[in-house]
DNA sequence: ATACTTGCAAATGATTTGCCAGTGT
DNA sequence: ACACTGGCAAATCATTTGCAAGTAT
């Protein structure tokens, strides 16, 4: 593609957008929103809250790990953030609208992830929703099963 | 059964059937864990640890959630257990090769649950392999999404 | 000035672990 | 007898909540 066909009208490209938006709600942006949100600017994938307070905390400021929470919690009211549980551990954040705005299998014998764009999955979806009219999603809870690697190294 | 059309080779039916396969494996059967597994036989439905612990209670003995979690825990490496996560409440058990034996879909906006029999999700199952090679399992976590009924109240 | 936010501490909920006494086999 | 088990208390892990002090608007 040379010509960007519309790269996806993300309504929060920048920290200002999103404390904007914050604003209009009768919300602030404090420094530690404001630092929240450039760790999530910086990862390039989802991460769990503790990562956020810690890398902040690594910039030299202190982020209360409920603070972090707290501030994910908000921007996901929002529609900034979103979570995704892969597996037993934390939640992962990550902004919505950005290149890690996937969708989830992972694999339960080795934990392996495997990100796909949601497109990918429009197949599975139309299956789902003509036989059971659930309109399916897998940005919050993946899809669960055997990787490839795994399947071929043991057939159960 | 008369002339029952074999249905499905069950390894595990009766308690003592588990018992066997416990000493065979050089654990034992002890008091606790025989009421564990009358417990998961007595349900219709998955159902937590806790419930578990107070069901037995309830029945005049006593059975800590540790002990509960530890034979669940047991029974499921053995094959005889298994569990599943609905929303984010606690994990909730089941016997393998029940009538429970279903495969799940949750509604985030309404937190109902749809059990379905796995062969319902069969062509669901062939299209994400053919993509993505993955053997998807809705056993232990479900397929999330919207039902008809939310959609139907609230298309977003 | 107002009320949204923070850090800190303590609470919650689910599940696990250490330990020692009890008990199947 | 031996080693698996149970009960109980305490520890973990992820997340939430109460509260007084701080601060964005």
């Amino acid at each position: 593609m040379t010509a960007s066909p519309a790269p996806a009208p993300l309504a929060f490209a920048t920290i200002e957008d999103v404390a904007a938006a914050i604003r209009a709600g009768g919300g602030r942006l404090s420094a530690a929103g404001r630092r929240v949100l450039e760790a999530l600017f910086e990862a390039d994938r989802p991460i769990p809250a503790a990562l956020i307070a810690d890398r902040v905390a690594d910039g030299g400021s202190v982020l209360d790990l409920a603070s972090a929470y707290r501030n994910l919690e908000r921007l996901e009211a929002l529609g900034v953030v979103r979570h995704v549980h892969l597996g037993h551990g934390p939640g992962l954040y990550a902004l919505v609208g950005c290149e890690s705005d996937a969708e989830y299998l992972v694999c339960e014998r080795c934990d392996g992830v495997l990100a796909v764009d949601p497109a990918e999955l429009d197949a599975v979806r139309s299956e789902i929703h003509e036989r059971f009219g659930y309109e399916a999603r897998f940005t919050h809870f993946p899809i669960a099963g055997v990787c490839p690697e795994c399947a071929e190294a043991d057939p159960a």
